[in-house]
DNA sequence: GTGATTTTGCATTGAGCGTTATAAAACACC
DNA sequence: GGTGTTTTATAACGCTCAATGCAAAATCAC
């Protein structure tokens, strides 16, 4: 409503870039690895301030989870649906999350849900919920892709597209699983025409 | 040398058995979130055992990936490489995926060198370098299927044994991303046929 | 200006962390 | 049965953790 009204003190930090580089924080470290003492400083503001504003730890973690579902892991997903074509689009997609998953600029590696999949789910609450609603979306974002090209006509009318989606999703997690090992992006680049035959390919040749 | 040459109060634990709990606190926990009352109660040893016997936390980490990597990660290796028929093979090699990451005897869910790759890798030391050598490690033992394969006959020579590999190995990690997020093991069979087609699938129709 | 309101910075809280000192307990050997 | 050796169990260590109390600072309404 009255977001220009405001009394008292203003705040010194902006909401969203402190919440972004808690996303950093925590994709690092892991949920308990991240200490208030690394948050509060990554984000530039006091613990007071962090909890006045996002509860705890607990509300900023899964603040941070939906922040970065909501656009920070799509890029890939975007340049699967901005390339027409769809085997360069599947490519793009592939050669997006390698970039991102080995030189993000929060010096991160890997990918943020994934990591928090690995270092959160199954006893952190709330986490689960959100990181499952995270991977239906993005297999459904894929799918859709692939629907729009069996209506286009590129794509042939009995085209797996769930399944397909599922595919192109797994094998990006092989992907961003090896980046956080530490191997590079040109290693990974190895696995990308493979990939995008397997996820495109049609039956009949 | 002499292993039942023992002087002084014999010990009270199976020093593998401690190893293997370990695996399923860290599993779990992950590295931080494994606290040492966690870890000193799973493994049944007060925490000067513990210290007598590896060192430290970290160190206790390190020989827990080490055993796991043996081992108990390969699971679907054994299947892979027990079946003689090759699609067979890759299928068993999926399920026995699935199997294990949503019903481990731990409780654990997913993979654990994986959950290690996100938690650890980067900030443990000495966990990347032990966390890439599993990885290439199956690579290559998957590979080395299917040359296998290729030296019969049932794969043609051309047959890309290491992408194929890789192929593999990345899609695996799709399903064990995904149950640890709680996807059930029944949701998880749906990736499988269109994984087995893709790993082994040749272009000559 | 003055008062009301909100945020900031600093210091601190009790709890839990990983780690270790200490001494009793349980064996083999002579 | 006493001695030497090793592991056990208890308790404690210093430290860091997540989370707060409090007063000064910075804005707005009037």
């Amino acid at each position: 409503m009255n977001v220009t009204k405001k009394v008292g003190r203003p705040k010194k930090f902006d909401r969203d870039q402190a919440l972004l580089n808690a996303v950093g924080v925590f994709w690092t470290h892991g949920y308990e690895g991240a200490s208030m003492k690394l948050l509060t400083e990554a984000m530039g503001i006091n613990s007071p301030s962090l909890y006045a504003e996002f509860g705890d730890k607990h509300g900023l973690y899964l603040e941070a989870i939906a922040r970065y579902a909501q656009d920070d892991g799509c890029a890939p997903l975007v340049a699967l649906e901005t390339e027409p074509d769809i085997a360069k689009a599947v490519r793009a997609f592939f050669e997006e999350a390698i970039e991102y998953s080995t030189d993000h600029e929060s010096g991160a590696r890997g990918c943020f849900l994934a990591s928090c999949v690995a270092t959160s789910a199954g006893h952190v609450e709330g986490a689960d919920t959100l990181l499952r609603e995270a991977i239906e979306t993005t297999d459904v974002r894929i799918a859709a892709r692939f629907d729009l090209e069996k209506a286009r006509g590129t794509l042939p009318k009995d085209f797996p597209s769930e399944a397909r989606a599922r595919m192109l999703f797994d094998l990006r997690q092989g992907l961003v699983l090896r980046a956080r090992a530490g191997f590079g992006a040109s290693n990974l680049a190895a696995n990308i025409d493979q990939g995008v035959a397997a996820v495109v390919h049609t039956d009949n040749p």
